[in-house]
DNA sequence: CCCTTCACG
DNA sequence: ACGTACGTGAAGGGT
């Protein structure tokens, strides 16, 4: 099996920088530990669910929020809810989050550099998700923190290489962009044609008011709807997502295919496609059978219909920066440029690049994946550049 | 080896 | 009445 190119070259990383990091991150920990003893009344392994849910439910008599299969559950959604009635929650979150990233990413990376090079190197595996993505595994670059504070300083790890730039260039909503493309639904194709904002646009047309009069509360409302129809969303779902009665949820739902009559058109029409043929297919014609569609329980044709309406879409996405990919390698190859492709994160591409080629990347990269698909609406990709990959905004 | 949890797009 | 948004990988606990 032939490495994949990106690979074999890796990134680099600061091992001083993430050896500080870790240091700082185990004495937090420490610290948060004991208040946690402290609040609880004992001690007890706070990584354990089971032992975690004694301390709440049975010690401290709070009010379980729901059951996994084996007890009550102690996610994040749960203490968030619980972290209003009593103050243990709260430092069990901060507690699971320096945890979480100091094991899986500042440790675990460490770990994983390669001791001459300090440069970490990844798979890419081109045969394993079911719609056509990529994933990366040991270590997993492709779900690197980036969400909170510490997340980013987490992010500042990954350097340019002397004498190099990163160079990132992502995809702007390319699957609402697939959507308009699949529905030709004439509001969608109509805000991409004048590069609005599709998440004000959105809020703009099922709350009723002007795009000026948006707030960020019904932007915010808008994008989980926006996200919603790419995954095949019900009403239960969007309630939970937005915090919301199934009822409103229910109501917005309405309100946006009620505008959005293309899209409505486009999610039945995929729906019974793939129940007469029993696959899906993306832009490029690649296929993904979806025998859960004709399924005689409820529950595993309403995945199915869900599966549906979201593969084109991912997987469509997929292709299209896979074809990007392919043509900018050979360009690279063929234009004898030293810039080299260092990570793919399913609608973004990271490159490492000599100073002097920055300028030429920038237009070279942003052609090539804007023109990888000829979609009816304009497929648009943001360039940011950093010396790492924390600083790439 | 499964479960739970949580990091990303 | 029920369970319910798509796609991944990894760590730690517990069996």
């Amino acid at each position: 099996m032939t490495k994949i190119i990106c690979q074999l070259d890796g990134i680099r990383i600061d091992k001083d920088y993430l050896s500080n990091l870790s240091k700082e991150l185990e004495g937090r920990i420490e610290i948060l530990k004991n208040k946690i003893y402290t609040i609880a009344g004992a001690d007890f392994n706070i990584s354990s669910p089971k032992q975690l849910a004694a301390i709440l439910f049975d010690k401290l008599k709070l009010k379980p929020v729901k059951k996994t299969k084996t007890g009550f559950s102690t996610d994040e959604e749960v203490l968030t809810i619980l972290a209003a009635s009593h103050e243990l929650p709260a430092e069990v979150l901060n507690f699971r989050q320096l945890s979480k990233l100091k094991s899986t990413y500042v440790d675990a990376i460490l770990e994983l550099a390669n001791p001459a090079t300090q440069r970490i190197h990844t798979s890419f595996n081109q045969t394993v998700t079911a719609t056509g993505r990529l994933s990366s595994s040991e270590p997993n670059l492709q779900n690197i923190p980036i969400r909170t504070e510490l997340g980013k300083r987490i992010r500042q790890a990954f350097v340019a290489d002397n004498g190099c730039l990163f160079l990132s260039a992502d995809y702007s909503q390319i699957e609402l962009r697939i959507v308009a493309h699949f529905s030709q639904d004439s509001l969608l194709i109509d805000a991409f044609k004048k590069d609005e904002d599709v998440h004000t646009r959105t809020a703009s047309e099922v709350f009723d008011v002007q795009p000026e009069l948006v707030t960020p509360e019904m932007r915010r409302r808008a994008k989980a709807i926006n996200f919603g129809i790419i995954y095949g969303m019900g009403a239960y779902g969007l309630a939970a997502e937005l915090g919301i009665s199934q009822d409103e949820a229910r109501g917005y739902i309405d309100d946006y295919f009620l505008h959005y009559k293309g899209v409505k058109t486009f999610i039945d029409k995929t729906i019974s496609e793939a129940m007469e043929r029993g696959y899906v297919s993306t832009f490029f014609g690649r296929r993904r059978h979806v025998p859960e569609i004709r399924s005689g329980s409820e529950q595993i044709r309403r995945f199915g219909e869900r599966i549906a309406i979201n593969t084109p879409i991912q997987g469509t996405a997929a292709d299209i920066i896979k074809v990007a990919m392919i043509n900018i390698f050979r360009r690279l190859k063929n234009e004898i440029l030293q810039s080299r492709m260092l990570l793919q994160i399913h609608d973004e591409l990271i490159f490492e690049a000599p100073e002097k080629e920055i300028e030429l990347m920038k237009e070279l990269v942003k052609n090539e994946m804007e023109t990888a698909a000829k979609l009816s609406v304009p497929v648009k990709v943001d360039i940011n550049i950093g010396r790492n990959w924390g600083g790439l905004g």
